[in-house]
DNA sequence: GCTATTATATCATCATGTGATATTATCACA
DNA sequence: TGTGATAATATCACATGATGATATAATAGC
């Protein structure tokens, strides 16, 4: 089964949508003096339902990122005061990484602009998405 | 004016199914032997209105990135055979970019791909972004 | 207690985005 | 035309960050 141009079309401006969102975000984290993995990292903590701490492997799930990678991302994060590690009473082979004073701040002001930011772009990402073709098999 | 746990919940979930998509887009065009950046190139290319070709400029612009990564990035597409090069007849500082037979093939492989896994992620992500609360301000 | 498995850490390496700078072409306007 | 300003692409040195291989430590199964 061939691809129309129309449909790669459609394809290329859900892609360009998308791109646009995670540039906007990359920039708003460095404006913060972020990268934008460090704020990932806070939102999925933050995000953690019912808990305020996340393990290393949770992150690396989260961030769809190798558990190594996260070790930096986390060693970075600790450097510049973003995060803590703790020890998990449970199970001594984890490690609980818990938001900073500071990183609870940076995160708080970084998720309203991106709240307002995917308002504005909802409508356009939503159409892209629902306008996909139905199955072609 | 604050955000409550639960929003941030929500949009860490968001944040997940985007990650989790992107990284499905990441695998699929390595095992085609390709970066992520090549792909979306292939993918910029294609999908300009009435047009087979793009400018490096707009690639930049389509790929958020600046013109000289993007200049990098075509480089490294011209050596594996994905892309040409050809000057454009009206401006001289132009360089049109533009698919090679191989770079058609393997991109109509990965697009198919990809729209069977949007189907599937599709109710996901629009959930999660009509979900958003409205003006907070 | 012995082995397998899970969680985190370390390190060398490589790819890629950035900033500064260069080159060439086009345009506006004298 | 010709001169300066701007635009499009290219080059290069550098730094960040992901990957793969390997290590260390703790837990679980039996």
């Amino acid at each position: 089964m061939s691809i129309s141009k129309n449909e790669y079309e459609r394809l290329a401006r859900f892609r360009r949508a998308l791109r646009q969102f995670l540039r906007f975000s990359e920039l708003a984290a460095h404006q913060e003096g972020l990268t934008p993995q460090q704020h990932q990292m806070l939102l999925a903590i933050k995000g953690m339902p019912g808990r305020d701490w996340a393990t290393v492997g949770e992150l690396a799930e989260a961030l769809q990122l190798h558990h190594n990678a996260l070790v930096q991302l986390v060693d970075r994060a600790v450097t510049i005061g973003l995060v803590v590690r703790l020890a998990d009473p449970e199970d001594r082979r984890v490690v609980r990484v818990q938001l900073a004073a500071n990183g609870e701040a940076v995160l708080h002001r970084l998720t309203a602009q991106h709240q307002d930011e995917l308002r504005r772009l909802r409508e356009d990402l939503t159409g892209l998405l629902t306008s996909l073709p139905d199955v072609s098999a």
